[in-house]
DNA sequence: CTGACTGGGTTCCTTTTGGCAACCCTCTTG
DNA sequence: CAAGAGGGTTGCCAAAAGGAACCCAGTCAG
């Protein structure tokens, strides 16, 4: 099937998490990891997801590093996923995802979850600002750049993925 | 195969998101958009993605009002498909992804794309804000709230789709 | 006025995935 | 020692993605 075609071959940020993240279900997972979610059956049982593709999923994320299994029990060996640091650096895309649908798809209907920024007391509303400025920033005040020869997609993700389903 | 699996009947702003962007090639699109791409052979090239994909994408992104057919030539009928305010929103999801893949994925290395924010000249690094209070969003300053009872994706989502294709 | 070309698709066929269900393996509990 | 529970793996099938060929309207070169 698809998305085996590549835009792995392109070099592009967006491309690149994409890969990582693009997938139908693995945004869902890490929304849940959120909301406190750390077992596979309580992945399966929320997302109604096959298990296989969760499995599969939970392998991914954890080679690309947004998750990190943690044996809560030996003997049996049992282990739960954590969200790593650059795991949580995905509360952004998910607000931001979050927002945009709320505004555009549910409009006036509210959805099931909603944010709240406990500084402020309102429902959070995201724009995106500026991390030098602190500005807001508007579509207008940005500029998009284009380089060449920068690595592409394929070459800064993990592809030991192909190499360990091998050995394994 | 998958994606038909529903995550449809959840309640949720990100799965509804998710409905609309969430395939793997549908981002790319959008992001190409954005760089002024609006014809499919321009598409097609840029992406490499199938031509059947590609002319499947671009009319869901229609029906989901992301992206506007706009004919360019009678005889013979032509269009381009232009960015609606609605797509034009989803500049900060893919400003944000960006910032991500570039922070997290690319780290040092360069990615061949870059966004620079023009009032303040600094490569952009983008953060949540709350655009009620205006302060950068801390992921511990917000709270998730689930609430019963509210629309699914589903009910949300134009189903039109189906009834479309059918009468078509 | 004919033959090649262009833009925008559609059709058909093959390959990969996802969905689903069943099974497995290692403990633990009754 | 049989019956779970947790965390997967295996196999089969259907749906979607890839790929390439084809199509159709117009238009341009000769």
């Amino acid at each position: 099937m698809g998305r085996t075609a590549d835009y792995s071959k392109q070099s592009c940020s967006i491309a690149a998490t994409l890969e990582v993240i693009g997938d139908p279900w693995t945004l869902l997972v890490i929304r849940d990891a959120f909301q406190g979610v750390k077992r596979f059956e309580q992945w399966q049982e929320r997302l109604g997801v096959a298990r296989n593709v969760l499995a599969a999923r939970l392998k991914t994320l954890v080679q690309h590093g947004v998750l990190e299994p943690k044996l809560y029990s030996e003997r049996p060996p049992r282990n739960e996923y954590v969200l790593t640091a650059k795991g949580l650096a995905l509360s952004d895309v998910l607000i931001v995802m979050h927002g945009w649908g709320s505004q555009h798809l549910y409009g006036e209907a509210d959805s099931g979850v909603s944010f709240t920024h406990k500084t402020c007391g309102a429902e959070l509303k995201p724009r995106v600002a500026c991390g030098c400025c602190g500005e807001i920033v508007k579509r207008r005040d940005t500029e998009i750049h284009f380089h060449a020869n920068r690595p592409t997609v394929a070459e800064i993700l993990p592809k030991e993925i192909a190499a360990s389903e091998e050995a394994a």
